[in-house]
DNA sequence: AACGTCTATTGTAACGTTGCAAACCGTGGT
DNA sequence: ACCACGGTTTGCAACGTTACAATAGACGTT
């Protein structure tokens, strides 16, 4: 209950008076407020032993920079934006991704900031607003698509940027990707493996970029293991449960039904199992689901469902690198990462 | 492909040269800086006329007041934290949430920061770092404990939050709460009337409040049906898929076992259908499994569950509500909400 | 002893905003 | 014609920081 628990000894200092600045720490140190300046930022043309008596004082004292001076007088803000649309997004998925972006920024002073897209009326209006109030250095987003409005706007103005997943654009950008490609291969042999002859992709909406890479990959896959393929018209990614059965019920009318689903989400997979279910289908037997595993949701369905995983703290760490190596001016083709199932490889190399 | 398509005309404006001041509007209106600064901020001690004609020449040139300046000068962040753990939290919960926060605060001027807490060690950690850095001008979170240490730290430096349930500490707090005690009455109602004989709760931990309230209000209704009522010990929300397992096997394994559970989130939900199919028992047959909804999740586990709503959309909308109340100085005592699964009330009242 | 050279530190000026005290100006009362 | 008085507007200063140019001092060279 004592407030020692709760507090660093910094604080309680801090506590007595107001909020000291570089002034106080310059007077207590009898130096120039440059000099603690520089010395609080490690510059080398200050003595090594100034910078220590100084900082010493600056921690007895409680010193903490005033972010919105910096901000003002540089023009950074040392924050990152990450996008998200709270409709779609699991946190859960977000909870990896974040962590490993929070493991690759740590040290570098950067602090990461969730922005909720799609709570106005326009979903570009979260970036405008980042950039016109400059609240970020840099943003984020996944379920990057084809034609990606978001991507065009920060391109456009020339504003930091890294996507999960590529775009269709000539521009090229910063991104860090997961090879579809290769999962739906793997996926496709899985199923295979378990004697499935007829594979159904449950797929996103056509505007996301991997589901193109989706497409290709599961064409190769089904050419390769001489199994039939049936890839439906786009059901919007994780969502539109209508959609979804009516699809199905569609697939399942003929003679010639899937006997397998692979699908992109935890969500779809939830979906999918409940509508196979509703029509009679039980997971396991008549047919199989296999989904792209990022939470540990999925290991809760039951009849059980196979899985293969997305590294998601991966993805954190390399968007990490790919954010401060744009921000530090490296060139776009070091900046292009392709996470595989198995590990990661540059596009470039 | 074209710019216009993605800008506002303000914004083009904005490009040519580098982004205008006050001190640019200012010289294009003839008139001095604070003049603008006033008229900008509808100051009625600047004429309605000025105000107009000075409001329309910054619009022309796409001024936006630079946050940073603003900060400085004020000490106001005009932004409000909202505190999530990315490992528990759905977004699709936060997103209803947030929305209603975000309907709450619209026209204020201010800005929802999501910031992930227990990405650092210490759960503190994000919160003090708020404060030191002056990120916010209040915070939110969730998941209360009955002696929760973010609400006793922001108590004790005196700086504006609103939890999403209540403590059990002696100086009152803004608060808005659901009404745990009222949702578990209708659940157990609606068992019974199911004929279930013998409820459980699948209890969160012991240090939310809200277990307190659901615990109280299960014996009352317990009495009142002339049920069985089962509290086992505490598993962790939405986790601790292990916990619920051995929990589950134990109530099962002696010849008087529940004949139906009521889950306070939708994951618990999930983990307990599951474990209970792992035993054999199936949905809607030998038990019955009611679950809290916050999402739509749940409208696709299979076999279908009951459920109950909690209206997040409207908390969020009293979150906000609160927030400003106290923010602007309001007794604490018109700042905490229960909301009844029928409606809002105030606690004071 | 004067000179240049290097290192460590200093002082000044901004970044863009808002609060405060002062000034302006047309109006109306005396 | 003077003064007081609203309603408007202005100028100055400051918030806390960092960039830049300038200075002071130490040291080696000529």
């Amino acid at each position: 209950m004592s407030r020692k628990t709760l507090e660093t000894k910094a604080e309680s200092a801090e506590e007595t008076a107001s909020r000291p600045t570089l002034r106080t720490v310059a007077a207590e140190a009898g130096v120039a407020v440059t000099t603690v300046s520089r010395a609080l930022a490690d510059d080398p043309r200050i003595a090594e032993s100034t910078r220590k008596r100084i900082s010493e004082i600056a921690d007895r004292l409680g010193y903490v920079p005033n972010r919105a001076a910096q901000r003002l007088r540089t023009g950074r803000t040392k924050v990152i934006s990450l996008l998200i649309n709270p409709r779609h997004e699991f946190l859960s998925f977000t909870s990896e991704f974040l962590g490993g972006m929070y493991e690759g920024l740590s040290g570098t002073g950067y602090a990461i900031n969730i922005t909720a897209d799609s709570l106005g009326e326009d979903r570009l209006d979260a970036i405008r607003n980042i950039r016109r109030h400059s609240l970020a250095d840099a943003i984020v987003f996944t379920r990057t698509e084809c034609f990606d409005d978001r991507a065009r706007y920060l391109l456009e103005h020339d504003f930091p940027f890294v996507t999960h997943g590529r775009t269709d654009f000539m521009t090229p950008h910063p991104f860090v990707d997961f090879d579809n490609e290769a999962f739906v291969r793997l996926a496709v042999e899985r199923l295979v493996e378990k004697g499935r002859q007829h594979v159904c992709i449950v797929m996103p909406n056509e505007k996301y970029t991997f589901g193109q890479h989706l497409r290709f990959g599961a064409r190769q896959a089904a050419m390769t293991h001489g199994v039939r393929l049936t890839v439906p018209g786009a059901v919007d990614l994780d969502s539109e449960p209508d959609e979804i059965a009516a699809m199905l019920r569609g697939l399942h009318g003929g003679p010639d039904a899937p006997d397998s689903y692979i699908c992109v989400g935890e969500v779809s997979a939830l979906i999918t199992l409940a509508c196979l279910n509703d029509m009679g289908l039980t997971q396991g037997q008549e047919v199989d689901v296999l989904a792209k595993r990022a939470s540990p949701i999925s290991n809760h369905f039951r009849p059980r469902i196979e899985t293969i995983d997305e590294d998601l703290r991966a993805t954190g760490r390399a968007m990490a690198k790919v954010l401060l190596g744009r921000m530090s001016g490296e060139p776009v083709e070091d900046l292009q990462i392709l996470l595989k199932p198995e590990g990661p490889f540059s596009v470039s190399s």
